[in-house]
DNA sequence: TTAGGGTTAG
């Protein structure tokens, strides 16, 4: 008997490794091999698979093995559907999450803490925090033990829900009444949701309690500070944060990289950024999404694009699919390359792999269209968009200034401004100036007014 | 089996 645990030890052991590194076929073979040979497949087995196909294929797949589990005799676990529950909330499907953990109760398996944790992260990622709370309300009062991923989760869901200071009261709570102290991972979370939400006096505080505790920030807190600062146009402090973790010693990762290579991109800094890219290189560290289509930014911003669209099929080689950031990011270098015709072309093909129309990618060909002298073309864009955002004004304005039709600009500038977005001041100067020589001395007097009170009342809001 | 950082446009 023993002789066949161990066995199946070694064989969850090896289909756990085939798992991890996508060899599913390999690891069914693997199992087809254990039985055959005598070493019964166990729970821990299945429960592998689970996990190896819910991040390889997707949570039907995963979803499916629970049947086969039970056909060969074994009973799912907690594990199970602990697994099949974070599986379902990674594909969006959180009613399937739900269901799951109603299931749960049905077949007699009891939730533990970490389907707890699992369902209050998820609650908070749909948009529920009101709901998170209850199964946090309701783990209190069933005297389920709440571990240190409960208060972090409820942290961070908190912060990332814009409820800044019921998370900070939270977390004093937990300190107070349950003896959390919180660790780096705590701190971190407060420091990234403090940082996007702009509260830096409390980012400041919140380091200096970290220091008070003796903890050493590690490369998530530096990644996270560092990309506050490129984010509130900090630049040379961000890069100061850069060259720091580089004396630190620390190891980067894909997160830490990316992060500095797109601010030097976007400061004009390509040749920076590309040497930056080129020792991520050499690190030998697995590109995942982000990281290539931080790659085909920079290919595009170096005037490569032919790289940049070989860097597709290098995606899909490895893998993995390429999404929206990675097509939008091309339609715009089309664009800023003067390749209209392909831009549009690329947009129908995004369609064509079912991405919806995106906000960005319809500011950037406004924009080429503008530049490229077809005002016209632009306008039907723009009136065919549903979504529009002060990227979208400011590109349409600019191109009817340069088309010298200032009254057009000046009507879509007034309706920006009673949506309460802003334009660059160089375009609003360039709409009153035009105005003005054009004759219309009356609409750019009012227009200067009405920008006055927009910004007095903004700064009042 | 759960929690923290990274990618596109004026």
């Amino acid at each position: 008997m023993n002789h066949f645990r161990r066995s199946t030890r070694f064989l969850n052991v090896y289909i756990c490794s085939l798992c991890k590194s996508q060899q599913l076929e390999k690891a069914e073979a693997a199992l087809i091999d254990g039985i055959r040979i005598g070493y019964l497949p166990d729970t821990t087995t299945y429960n592998t698979l689970i996990v190896g196909y819910a991040s390889s294929v997707g949570f039907d797949a995963a979803y499916s093995i629970l049947h086969r589990m039970r056909e060969a005799g074994c009973r799912p676990d907690v594990v199970s559907y602990n697994s099949l529950i974070s599986s379902a909330g990674r594909c969006a499907l959180l009613s399937k999450s739900l269901e799951l953990f109603e299931q749960m109760h049905q077949v007699g398996v009891n939730p533990d803490i970490w389907t707890y944790n699992t369902l209050m992260n998820l609650l908070f990622k749909y948009g529920k925090p009101e709901e998170a709370n209850r199964v946090f309300c309701w783990i209190l009062s069933n005297n389920v033990a709440p571990c240190a991923t409960t208060y972090n989760t409820m942290i961070n869901g908190l912060l990332k829900a814009g409820y800044a200071s019921y998370a900070l009261r939270f977390f004093r709570s937990t300190q107070r009444c349950f003896g959390f102290t919180g660790g780096i991972v705590t701190y971190n979370i407060l420091i990234n949701g403090l940082c996007e939400l702009g509260r830096f006096g409390e980012v400041k505080r919140v380091l200096k309690e970290l220091d008070e505790l003796g903890t050493t920030p590690n490369v998530i807190t530096y990644t996270t500070v560092m990309k506050c600062c490129f984010r509130h146009g900090k630049f040379q402090q961000g890069l100061e944060i850069f060259s720091d973790m580089k004396a630190k010693g620390f190891t980067f990762d894909a997160y830490a990289y990316c992060t500095v290579i797109s601010p030097l991109i976007k400061m004009g800094m390509a040749k920076e950024a590309n040497e930056c890219m080129e020792q991520m290189l050499r690190t030998g560290i697995r590109f995942d999404l982000v990281s290539y289509n931080t790659k085909i930014n920079l290919y595009c911003k170096l005037g490569n694009l032919e790289g940049a669209f070989r860097l597709i099929d290098e995606i899909e080689k490895s893998g993995t699919e390429s999404d929206v950031y990675t097509h939008t990011t091309l339609v715009d270098a089309l664009c800023k390359n003067g390749d209209i015709d392909k831009a549009q072309l690329h947009l129908k093909h995004m369609e064509m792999r079912g991405f919806k129309s995106n906000l960005v990618a319809c500011n950037s060909l406004i924009h080429g269209l503008c530049q490229a002298g077809q005002v016209g073309n632009a306008m039907k864009v723009f009136k065919k968009m549903e979504m529009k955002d002060s990227f979208t004004y400011t590109s349409m304005v600019q191109g009817l200034c340069n088309a010298r039709e200032f009254l057009t600009a000046y009507k879509l500038i007034r309706t920006c401004l009673r949506e309460g977005m802003t334009l660059l001041a160089s375009v609003r100067r360039a709409v009153i100036f035009g105005l003005r020589v054009s004759g219309y001395k009356r609409q750019a007097r009012k227009l200067k007014s009405e920008i006055r009170m927009a910004s007095v009342y903004r700064y009042e809001g």
